[in-house]
DNA sequence: ATGAAAGCGCTAACAT
DNA sequence: ATGTTAGCGCTTTCAT
């Protein structure tokens, strides 16, 4: 038994025999106060504070069969994107009285299967994912036992699991869609790796939707050091883009900065689109225009959907957030 | 019972039963290999594959008292720092074999104390708190049951708690001393909230330990929205200050756009050093001189001081980490 | 309205 | 090396 310096926790038993009535009777007015009487509901739950009892979920978890815990598995925390996701989401979940556990599984699909493994174990009612590549054995794990899973960061309703994000492909094509209405014809795409990472993919997909343009493609770590590669080459070229459509807004405020240290001028020099809308966007000079992944709302919406579907058995239907277009100085029309 | 979809899971005696064993010589498969013999074990594991047997981790820690996994409450997720923090944590504490589990709080004293108590019935085996600023309640809930807590954000060797972390006081000063070293002789401070954060109060206390200097201090929130607003008073100011402090990268970073958009330069019209070193700090134009606050190293440290705690019950010694002068682009000499 | 008692899935003595 | 069995702290019938 577990005890903490000297006094043990008080139990179920112990509580009980201090307030003179059965463990069951304790247990109800845990559970179903109304159906005790108010005399001894009182006694009780006075005898509970003087004890300081503290139900063990543990002992509630093995017989309730439930935990009231969901697990959440994101790439990183490094990244604000996630950041806000998840803190949207877990006060959603706070909401139907869930709490949230959350792993870091980095771009490996590997661990994402481990990790999944090691929620379920611990006890996760759900299973809350990012993207759209997994490894099959997570589907193994998760469709098998209709274990109940919500796939977010991207919308698709033909998904083997219900979906809950934007479309990324639609995301790029309105950011590459307004760079052409702007005047651009000879663009630049600044993405992250294509291999390990389908929302990217998806995203080029969509670049490459809209005809018309002249596009070179940069492929580099979302990352600063990344950015810093791809203004390299872009500045070496001799023919330089007039406008680069960054799929990340890391990459697109690394950018910002190695094309002022090189004085060329953001926007008149070259125009800059970002695509996130992290909280920093809109505070770089000049400030960056992007597209707006709703990430807080989709936050809401993976609450909202894990907890009807927990607390009321209320499958949850794909659902898709817009995107958005924010105007602000980075980018020129010409 | 749980049961998801129809073939409820497997358990011990299900196992058991299949193998031909009885249920403890599976339980000795499942945690002491060795002990069961080759042939044995080999059919027991081949068993609990077939039957995809996962161990209830519910009913594991009623009986062992462990649950394996460990609560960290943070202020927010929607700050870097903590980001970082938090999945340095995370790995290290993987390496002892325990999980993590992460509450945000808010700066609500109140909602920490709540939260920490959830964390426990969930069944945390221990706390690491930020800050040394909590509701006395929250000290009751661990110091009397001597609940394994520790707490980070600042170092302290006489507080009631192990503590992990940078001294706020001297990094402040260190910044200070900087500047006045560089020939400023009047600088601004730009802090967030005192009343319900007692690292800025510290922080603040160590710029007043730096003599001969004429500080002007602005209060306002750790937001862009914040930094607008103290840009605007400094500008309005008839005799301004040759630098500001800013006691966040937040703040600094804010400015830093505030005074551009202004047509001030930086740092050849004034100053600017933010604290916290965020990832962002390297990528701003210019690049921000910052105090590196090492919450890396932090994460690790009480990863580990936690692991050596619940595992080999070794009780933390404080441990302190030192923050470091960065020198970027964004401070002149004078 | 309350109590007695049977488990839940596992671990840990204790036997063999 | 393996089996038997008594719990762990709670919820949940089923009686009363």
């Amino acid at each position: 038994m577990r005890k903490i310096g000297n006094q043990k926790r008080a139990n179920l038993r112990d509580v009980a025999k201090a307030a003179g009535v059965s463990v069951a009777t304790v247990s109800r007015v845990l559970n179903s106060p109304d159906s005790v009487a108010p005399e001894t509901r009182a006694k009780v739950q006075s005898t509970i504070s003087e004890l300081r009892f503290m139900p063990s979920a543990a002992a509630r978890a093995i017989n309730s069969g439930r935990t009231r815990f969901v697990g959440a598995l994101v790439p990183t925390l490094d990244n604000a994107i996630f950041a806000s996701f998840l803190s949207a989401l877990e006060n959603k979940l706070n909401d139907y009285g869930l709490a949230l556990i959350v792993s870091t599984i980095g771009e490996n699909p590997q661990l994402e299967v481990q990790k999944a493994q090691s929620l379920i174990n611990l006890g996760a009612e759900a299973l809350i994912l990012s993207g759209a590549a997994h490894d099959p054995k997570l589907f193994q794990l998760t469709n098998q036992t209709r274990f109940p899973t919500l796939a977010t960061s991207f919308y698709d309703d033909s998904a083997p699991l219900p979906t809950i994000g934007y479309d990324n492909h639609d995301a790029a094509q309105l950011g590459v869609q307004y760079l052409k209405s702007a005047g651009h014809r000879h663009i630049a795409v600044a993405h992250g790796p294509v291999e390990t990472n389908d929302r990217t993919q998806a995203r080029i997909n969509g670049v490459q939707s809209v005809s018309g343009m002249t596009i070179d493609y940069h492929e580099a770590d979302i990352s600063f050091e990344g950015a810093q590669v791809i203004a390299r080459n872009i500045l070496a070229q001799k023919d330089r883009p007039t406008a680069v459509a960054c799929m990340s807004d890391v990459l697109a405020i690394g950018l910002l900065q190695q094309f002022q240290r090189s004085h060329l001028r953001v926007p008149e020099d070259i125009s800059v689109l970002g695509m996130d809308d992290l909280p920093f966007a809109a505070h770089t000079f000049p400030a960056l225009s992007t597209i707006h992944l709703p990430v807080k709302r989709m936050g809401t919406a993976a609450g909202r959907a894990i907890g009807e579907w927990l607390e009321h058995g209320n499958e949850p239907a794909p659902e898709r957030l817009e995107p958005q277009l924010i105007l602000r100085e980075s980018v020129a029309e010409i």
